[in-house]
DNA sequence: CCGCCTCGAGGTCA
DNA sequence: CTCGAGGCGG
């Protein structure tokens, strides 16, 4: 008889045993049931979790299979951000990064790093509550990714509950690709189908998490191994790199075999030489290695430059090279007036895509090149996407190849162009009255790093500029719907989403109206840097080159730029006109941030090395941190320089932690309660 | 820069 | 139904 008793054992057992032939099959590789027995208990699994809803769970092995579709993905923000590595090309470069480490850490040791393969897929992030997967995101930017956690459900060696000894919340960071053998067979039976091949693993395994119908997903022969723990909760970790990915294994991910610690940077090179002998034997596409500083406490010391760890690197393999020909050379204005020459290729495939156009940067490069029109030359894909040409193939020459003049006057607005003494570009002078450049500043500022505005791209930009209807950014806000729906192409639908995006994007931050602005040389870190340390618009507005430069990483240069932007009425005026016109808002100065360190009090003390006194209370407090002149109880840490007196002598007396500079600035660059404790309790065992 | 997915526009056809 | 734009990821 079934009664619900049974029915409830049946379903907790074939769940037991499916996931532990999954397990057996996808993470350890060595099955011990023929597929048709273990499609036999999905099958029955489905069936019964159909039939009786109230036994469906979110993380059943059933899951696999897909569920509904999505209407589209939802957007998450990553609780710490999702960096990028730095690359190095050489074993040179491998070895001036390890000399970097060890400068910053003022010693020469040998350091002991974890190297792995740097696998050809996509970076995902999970997150497990209670062991239980309940969130899988993409990269996105780096701290705003897309929710495709029913589809990463259907990844078959992702763990959908955890086993062991797991923590109550952890985020750990995976890549998500196809084996070659997968590839090959999901392309074979495309062909069969008469459907569409994919151009190569990395491109389809994209395209699979991107499908709005996990059903699909599932279908696709995806695989992920873990790589990293980003935000844990409530356990005690492994304090190597390498032991916490072997931690990660015994809670039930799949982890490449070969990773390896190894004991020092040259080490790491043997390894890189090892794995390119094996290259085209694994069973996946990878496009380098990555070496990883082992020990947790060195990569907390060292910290993170603006958009990767210090501790790590990527050494890729070198990129593939390929021949063609360059058919004409255009040129293109930028945002800032730079005028690009662009070479239009003869199609030819590279590694997986097929390139046609590749950028020549500048004069200079021309030259060194000694390209002409009509040459033949030999390309590659440097750094992972953009197409590079690499030199000219002299023997090729046919006699009837035509040199590449640059043009003495703006293509677009016919302005004429200006070479600044040092300086490798030429630039268009006609700034405002340059139609490239009022568009590209658009662009620029509609950009997803800027005000991200939706649904509002290169094309539909260049329509609203040459039909007048906008000049600035400014413009687009007092766009109507009947405006945008007159454009080609445009509907009532598409001008009512592009109204609705623009509606959205009136809530910004403040570093990402200062990037929208479009200032020269000042990017996304830059404008976060500014906002960090103004708090708001109008210090940034009023700020001379020298104030400018009190802050990290901002020299006279940049400074100057920043000056002579707002110096500009025009610009004053278009800031003007975004804030109160249009409604541009912000919180003030980030609040996320803000409150990092809220309910902290520092004391600074002695001499500070790599920045005064005045700048780390500046970035403390515009962390949440209280800076107090004097030690007391209520201090919650001390920070001491070089030469510390009384202050130092009295924090000792009142047992108060005591940090390096080297920790405060751990501290500001990683901002939480978390790792002020660990930084404590580090600090606690050196005395 | 390129490949992939998705959506909306606008055509064709019923 | 087809086409092209837009968004995304590397």
């Amino acid at each position: 008889m079934d009664t619900p008793e049974t029915i409830k054992e049946r379903v907790a057992d074939l769940r037991k045993q499916i996931n532990r032939h999954n397990h057996l099959y996808y993470v350890l590789d060595s099955p011990i049931l023929p597929d048709a027995e273990y499609d036999r208990l999905m099958q029955e699994l489905v069936m019964l979790e159909s039939q009786y809803p109230e036994y469906r769970s979110a993380t059943s092995p059933s899951q696999r299979v897909g569920g509904e579709a999505l209407a589209g993905f939802e957007q998450v923000t990553h609780r710490l951000p999702m960096l990028s590595l730095d690359n190095a090309f050489s074993p040179e470069e491998v070895r001036r990064f390890s000399k970097r480490l060890n400068d910053r850490l003022n010693n020469q040791e040998e350091r002991v790093f974890c190297c792995e393969p740097k696998l050809d897929g996509l970076a995902v992030s999970l997150v497990y509550e209670g062991g239980k997967l309940v969130q899988a995101a993409t990269r996105g930017d780096g701290e705003i990714g897309e929710l495709i956690t029913q589809n990463v459900k259907t990844i078959r060696n992702v763990p959908l509950e955890l086993v062991g000894d797991f923590p109550s919340l952890v985020e750990v960071r995976g890549e998500v690709f196809m084996t070659l053998e997968g590839f090959k067979k999901l392309n074979e039976e495309a062909l069969r189908n008469n459907e569409k091949v994919f151009a190569n693993p990395r491109n389809a395994a994209a395209g699979s998490l991107r499908q709005l119908d996990s059903k699909i997903t599932a279908k696709r022969p995806l695989s992920m191994y873990a790589y990293a723990m980003g935000y844990v909760e409530n356990t005690t970790l492994a304090e190597s790199h390498f032991e916490r990915l072997m931690q990660l294994k015994e809670w039930g991910f799949a982890i490449c075999d070969e990773v390896e610690q190894k004991p020092n940077i040259e080490s790491c090179l043997a390894y890189f030489e090892s794995i390119s002998q094996k290259r085209s034997q694994l069973a996946y596409d990878i496009d380098g290695v990555v070496y990883k500083i082992d020990s947790i406490a060195l990569q907390r010391t060292l910290g993170f430059v603006a958009k990767a760890p210090r501790w790590a690197i990527a050494h890729k393999f070198p990129a593939v090279e390929e021949m063609t020909k360059v058919l004409d050379v255009e040129f293109q204005v930028g945002r800032t007036g730079a005028i690009t020459p662009v070479a239009r290729l003869e199609p030819v495939p590279v590694a997986g895509v097929t390139v046609s156009n590749a950028t020549l940067h500048n004069q200079d490069e021309i030259a060194r090149l000694k390209l002409k029109i009509g040459d033949t030359v030999v390309i590659r894909r440097a750094g992972d996407v953009i197409p590079q040409v690499v030199r000219v193939i002299d023997d090729y020459r046919q006699g009837d190849e035509r040199p590449i003049l640059f043009p003495s006057e703006c293509p677009v607005c016919s302005s004429p162009v200006q070479r600044i003494e040092g300086e490798a570009v030429i630039r268009c002078t006609g700034n405002y009255f340059c139609r490239a450049q009022r568009v590209e500043g658009i662009k620029h500022f509609a950009s997803r790093k800027a005000l991200d505005i939706d649904g509002l791209g290169d094309k539909l930009v260049e329509q609203l500029v040459s039909e007048e209807l906008i000049e600035s950014p400014a413009d687009l806000y007092s766009l109507s719907l009947s405006d945008i729906s007159q454009l080609e192409r445009m509907g009532e639908k598409s001008a009512q989403n592009l109204l609705n995006a623009l509606e959205k994007s009136r809530k910004t931050s403040l570093a990402k109206f200062i990037y929208a602005l479009g200032i020269r040389e000042v990017g996304e870190a830059t404008a976060r840097s500014l906002a960090q340390y103004f708090g708001d618009l109008n210090p940034v507005m009023s700020a001379s080159s020298e104030d400018l430069q009190r802050i990290n990483d901002i020299g006279p240069i940049v400074a100057q730029h920043i000056e002579t932007y707002f110096a500009d009425c025009r610009n004053k005026a278009l800031v003007e006109r975004l804030i109160d016109q249009c409604g541009l808002t912000w919180e003030k100065v980030s609040i996320e941030n803000a409150q990092r360190l809220a309910g902290l009090t520092f004391v600074i003390t002695g001499t500070l090395e790599t920045l005064s006194r005045d700048e780390m209370k500046a970035q403390l407090m515009a962390l949440g941190a209280k800076v107090a002149g004097s030690v007391s109880k209520q201090t919650d840490a001390l920070i001491a320089g070089k030469k510390a007196g009384s202050k130092l002598t009295k924090a000792q007396s009142l047992a108060i932690p005591i940090l390096q500079e080297t920790d405060a600035r751990s501290l500001i660059s990683e901002p939480s309660e978390q790792n002020f404790k660990r930084l404590i309790e580090d600090s606690s065992k050196g005395i």
